[in-house]
DNA sequence: CAAGGTTTTTGAGAGAGCTTAACTTTGCAG
DNA sequence: CTGCAAAGTTAAGCTCTCTCAAAAACCTTG
């Protein structure tokens, strides 16, 4: 039996590994007590706790002092978990009516049901979703994430480049719903209209109407696909 | 914060009051500790810690050897989750498609899932329904029950008497199958044909066609509405 | 390359919920 | 009405996960 917590540390990290695998990764290290901790809100010690636990049961390598890796099957866990926190939200989302900014404090808790047949008709009779309502891929059963879109972020975009919203950086409900009031959404077509150097922040037509000015912060976690 | 725990032993607590109300009931002793861990396949001595945390909390009335009572706080609890708890089971079945027999220890997971806006609008897409699979009665969202209609079990019927079958008094997967096995299901309707003074067996006829013998077992556990 | 600051681990302990064992109360049968 | 079995409670102790405090390791910087 594997506990709620255990469950979720083992998603955070994988969560954590995949985030470095975007920036340039010096991944000697491991990901830390200390990231870890900041991420689930509970102390360092905590988290040592956790870790021991996690490398006895082979779900985790781990060093003192040298962070944590997932082990292969500690990873075929987490993505587990995440599949059945993105198929909840997919149907919170397209069934139930609930907003983007909505679902995830509803999907985190649904995550821990305990049912193979569920999920596996939970996926079908949603179709076989390939991403959640903030665009993140949805692993199949085998969790092999299908996701073959090379997104690129709108920081790194030229003036005059477009392209179609597809994927956030960041999901957190406040991003979300100051995404919501600049009428940004998945699938919203983005041209970038000018840089500025200043700030890093660029200027922007959204669906080729409305001209907004988006922060470097907002920027960097817009995720598009380019022509 | 109300734990899982917690919440179980109140749906339980819930659940063996009213089991008291269809028989007669010397109500002086309130539910006792041994039919509470009995139901929860737990020690007596949890069941004594909780009592008192329960009563500490409010929930519950407790006085050492008499036995507990729900308040009407914990009553409202335990209505609740056994609201949450029906209503997954019609999703389960109605959207889906699992069978009858499938579903309560899915449903036990997912009615300890916190979001009244989730509950509301889970009822709401459903078309509030009335019932669960079972035919159990599932309260509105100020807890009341809506079940109206007047059963009777099979095991009180008079020979040459119909009705059609609308509840269970016994919800375990082995008796639902075994229902199963003689195609009897919500809504069949069944004539008795004959009772048997021997083993209180009853021959009854099922939809107008198939011939069958009940044990009386069986049969004090189908509950009809008859006309 | 050492001193100091930061990060991590160890240790002690708390609370929830469980178990077994021992003791107390209850209430029924004779 | 008494004695005894059944039922219930208390006690002690286990696991899990958390916290705070203190010690240890690490690493950066002068």
């Amino acid at each position: 039996m594997i506990s709620t917590s255990i469950e979720n540390y083992l998603k955070c990290i994988y969560q954590l590994e995949e985030q470095l695998v975007g920036e340039r990764t010096d991944s000697t290290k491991g990901i830390t007590t200390g990231a870890i901790a900041d991420r689930m809100e509970t102390q360092a010690p905590s988290v040592s706790d956790m870790l021991r636990k996690l490398s006895e049961r082979g779900w985790a390598t781990y060093e003192k002092y040298q962070g944590t890796h997932l082990t292969f099957e500690g990873r075929k866990i987490a993505v587990d978990i995440l599949r059945k926190h993105r198929l909840w939200e997919v149907f919170l989302v397209e069934k139930l009516g609930f907003k983007w900014d909505e679902v995830h404090d509803i999907a985190e808790q649904l995550e821990h049901v305990v049912s193979e047949d569920l999920v596996d008709r939970l996926d079908a009779w949603l179709g076989h979703p390939q991403f959640d309502p903030h665009g993140d891929p949805i692993p199949d059963k085998k969790g092999v994430m299908r996701d073959k879109r090379k997104k690129k972020s709108l920081h790194d975009m030229q003036s005059g480049e477009a392209g179609v919203l597809v994927g956030l950086g960041d999901t957190s409900d406040t991003f979300l719903r100051y995404l919501d009031s600049f009428e940004i959404a998945l699938g919203t077509r983005i041209t970038v209209v000018e840089r500025f150097e200043f700030d890093g922040s660029v200027r922007v037509l959204s669906n080729d109407k409305d001209k907004l000015t988006l922060s470097s912060q907002v920027a960097a976690n817009l995720l598009l696909i380019t022509p």
